[in-house]
DNA sequence: TTGCAAACTGTACACCGTCCAGTTAAATTG
DNA sequence: CAATTTAACTGGACGGTGTACAGTTTGCAA
């Protein structure tokens, strides 16, 4: 913990991984304005330099954390019986998961949802769920954005204010999410062509 | 434009409508980015503590411009003939309006939409044409955030991304926002019996 | 004419991300 | 084994940020 107990050269023995945790750490107790270059430093016991060696700036560490929390969504199988209801359940994974994150909500947005590699994997269960729901095959990229602002804009509307307080109650935003959720999903599959055999 | 030619005491002659009259104008030509409270009173020819003297904060000044944004919405008439009509170009207006102001997106969704004059304007005419179009009461401030979310949503993945890069064609983002706004009234106007959302 | 609030400056604090120039330890090579 | 390269790490700095404190001066009201 002493930054003064190390001269140039001697080593932490720090890696990669230790500075994710620690990114994360620092992020789930004091949200994001406790997650700076210095406070991160300060945590693992090093100048803020340092952590150059391990990440090229600020907004890559961000992006690697953003995409380690869409880990934690919980994604059906690409072949779940039901693909309506796999796209309900996906997208209210994906909300609950950001509502854990309340700070983190308008980073996402900022980046348009994260371009990591759990971004991409959810991104493709998305698709394929949405082709087996009958959505017409030039409707499915924009269904998929439509449900992910759906899902990200909700919970960007039930995070903290900038004075900290809540305007909305959680539980009423959450009942606005799946409500929005109902209309788009009898929206996007009003008219298609019903699943049946061939896909 | 001298900092230098007046000393303390000395009136720079300054009102609130100047100061938020400069920070639109800075807003307008360089993006968030350019407005700091630092580089409003450059412009300004006055100390950076000046400005504490028109407004109480950085985030109070952001507040007022956003929602002076929102002015340039182009609403309809409450008593226009065709409601769903008019709330579809309520919303279409409003995303375009956004558009024009890329950067101040993700900052309109820290702030949930902005809570000025111009926004609660709005947010009545937007419930009134909801009624009128034949949503139950109890669904209206629902679908009216509903369709917020998606508007303000899809206005932020049309943003420019943290490189200054642009992932998406704006004319893709517009047809997704129209796409997602013909879905929502869709299911929002289908019947007032909840519809089979699984979540 | 006096008094006072409001407008304004100087200075400073505590931060921020990140660059440059070192120093030293470990890994690689001969 | 010794020599050399490479990578981890520090000190210090630059140029920014928002804003608090204490002091000056001005214009207006009493």
């Amino acid at each position: 913990m002493r930054s003064t107990s190390r001269g140039p050269g001697q080593r932490a023995g720090l890696t990669r991984a230790d500075v994710l945790t620690a990114a994360r750490t620092l992020l789930a107790e004091g949200g994001i304005e406790a997650l700076s270059m210095r406070s991160l430093a300060r945590r693992l016991g090093v100048a803020p330099n340092t952590l150059y060696s391990y990440v090229r700036s600020k907004t890559e560490l961000l992006d690697e954390v953003l995409d380690g929390v869409l880990a934690e969504v919980h994604a059906p199988e690409a072949d779940t019986p039901d693909p309506v209801a796999g796209i309900s359940a996906l997208m209210t994974s994906t909300y609950t998961v950001l509502l854990g994150h309340p700070d983190l909500v308008p980073v996402f947005l900022a980046r348009q949802g994260a371009r990591g590699a759990n971004a991409v994997r959810l991104g493709e269960i998305l698709d394929t769920l949405l082709r087996r729901a009958g959505v017409d095959e030039s409707d499915v990229g924009q269904a998929r954005r439509v449900l992910i602002v759906h899902a990200i804009g909700s919970a960007a509307f039930a995070a903290v204010g900038p004075d900290g307080e809540r305007p909305l109650a959680p539980a009423d935003v959450t009942a606005q999410f799946t409500r929005g959720l109902g209309w788009l999903l009898v929206g996007i599959t009003a008219g298609s062509s019903p699943p049946g055999g061939a896909g």
